[in-house]
DNA sequence: GTGTTGTTCAACCATGTGGTTGAGGGTAGC
DNA sequence: GCTACCCTCAACCACATGGTTGAACAACAC
């Protein structure tokens, strides 16, 4: 269910740990130890929002070794993306519209009385 | 601070009852109370989270007597929308240039060990 | 005035979140 | 084998979230 989907990637968004995770792995791929030496954080609760982020489809652990090697994954981006412009720009198109039937002269208000 | 917005804005957007209230109020301004009638919600659950839009600044809810009309500002989801566009692009060439390298013969792991 | 309606607020509850610590399982190095 | 290292898991804590109910307030209707 791609609401699911939304609920869990606006989520895993919403917090700066998270998306500084996602900028550091921007920049090439990384193991978790090296994800969290800079962050002022536990190991777990790095792995904790690696798990987040993981739920959310955003990136990729694999074990190589006995690292877990952790890659971005672009692709999960695409709903939110696509529900935030779909909606900016409808939202854009209807207060433009209502902006001109209010010159108009015409009342908006009365449709949902 | 655009940190702690896009925060706020992430969030708001994360559940699924907050997104239909957006959606409803993509067709026009509405009370508090038309917007709670459908929902399976109380009202002052619906307050609640009217409260979490307003304060990330996707609606505005102004007094006319003693109902409260909402009203959408999409220009609120511009950073949010920023944000995403500018990563899924920026992560997308990244891959692609890595995808790249790593098709030359150079290997990209190296960066970060 | 009284009563009704629209809304918020405060208090509460269950659950989730972000963080910690400590134990433990694999893997690498010797 | 032993030890050291990388990482996850389980347990815990404080606090936030999403929901409820009931009280309160402001404005309309009479």
């Amino acid at each position: 269910m791609v609401e699911q989907h939304l609920n869990r990637v606006f989520h895993a968004l919403s917090n700066p740990t998270r998306r500084a995770i996602l900028g550091r792995l921007a920049s090439g791929q990384t193991t978790v130890g090296d994800l969290s030496r800079p962050l002022p954080l536990s190991f777990a609760g790095v792995s904790k929002h690696l798990g987040v982020l993981e739920r959310a489809g955003l990136v990729t652990r694999e074990a190589r070794g006995r690292e877990r090697v952790c890659r971005l994954n672009p692709a999960a981006l695409r709903d939110a993306q696509d529900w935030l412009e779909f909606h900016t720009r409808f939202w854009t198109e209807r207060l433009n519209a209502l902006g001109a039937l209010v010159e108009t002269g015409a009342d908006e208000e009365g449709e949902r009385r």
